[in-house]
DNA sequence: TCCTAATGTTAAGAATATTAAACCACAAGT
DNA sequence: ACTTGTGGTTTAATATTCTTAACATTAGGA
């Protein structure tokens, strides 16, 4: 796909007319035109100057592909599946069989559940917030014990475990990406 | 990054002069030399040109960055960035300098809050997580209101929107890659 | 209908990028 | 020392892009 093509596409799907798109970005309606019919080869600058007008960066825009295919969107509390078990519920934003780039988890140990005696290691990055109660951490021989609003991140890679070491139930919305199950 | 030193970066990479590249792309030496320079913003023409000697993308050039460093993997609530506004804060899990390949946020509208009147657009896959409150989602033309425990999911190029409806505050934990700002 | 405002397009000149051909510096032979 | 070759840089001429200011079309409202 040529950049006109791209450009106009993406502009209309900021629902932004040429004009606007040009005020925004600090350039002439004009420019924006010829780049649309392709009738120039616009300078990194330039282009630079009009992405930041929707925003988009460089690389986003030339990343930016096929149209995406409408899935669901919304799912309720009470239709999220139990990816865990009576120690763990793991509860899967979507549903089992869907595709996605990320995995995001609503988490609840009971007191005294952990993620089992050997340390977890696999592919990707994972990250969470913990909502409630209290959870020891423990990643690549670093161990802390986290709140409501602690947070972690780390390469999954790296071994790493969760024990819910308080006496009440603790909860965490986590992200992982890839999704490994 | 700028142009400029991202250029030079990837020809020394791939152990070429600049004469040698300029030959296999079908330039000159000396617009691979103002390029690297930053003397001059090159046309999308000549940049593409000039990375099929390469060879690479356009994509695969603006997405190239640094080597990623080893990084932390505790955060205390207290030391989150807040990447929003005093609508709409937007605490992200980790530094910001930080790269990663997925941007983990604790967000918190306030009555009122929205995302814009425009509709937001990039690249990637997001979905959270509502923790507390109620709040007005639109992907792509379909609208519902999340209360506490639901979730959502899409593709971020289809357009969509957030918006606090409610007259409490609302609490999310979102989950988003690749990360865009 | 006539006017106005909004849209995208275009022509000509100003600004910028690209080329061709030089320059300078350094290292390896002879 | 003197070439010779390779590296990056610069300059003047040329080619291209970008702006300014117009044009053409469409949709709505008085």
């Amino acid at each position: 796909m040529d950049v006109g093509a791209r450009l106009r596409m993406v502009r209309d799907r900021f629902g932004l007319s040429q004009r606007e798109l040009a005020k925004r970005a600090g350039v002439t309606n004009g420019t924006i035109s010829l780049i649309e019919q392709n009738r120039v080869s616009p300078s990194i600058s330039s282009l630079k100057k009009v992405l930041e007008g929707l925003p988009m960066t460089l690389s986003e825009f030339f990343t930016f592909d096929a149209e995406p295919q409408q899935q669901r969107a919304f799912y309720a509390a009470s239709e999220l599946p139990n990816l865990g078990n009576e120690q763990i519920q793991l509860l899967l934003v979507g549903t089992a069989h869907e595709r996605r780039d990320i995995a995001i988890l609503r988490e609840r140990y009971e007191p005294g559940a952990d993620t089992g005696p050997d340390m977890l290691l696999h592919e990707g990055q994972e990250g969470g917030v913990v909502i409630a109660g209290e959870i020891e951490v423990t990643v690549n021989n670093e161990t802390r014990v986290l709140g409501p609003g602690d947070s972690y991140y780390f390469d999954s890679k790296l071994p790493h475990r969760f024990r819910n070491i308080g006496d009440s139930i603790c909860e965490i919305v986590s992200a992982s990406s890839p999704p490994t199950f």
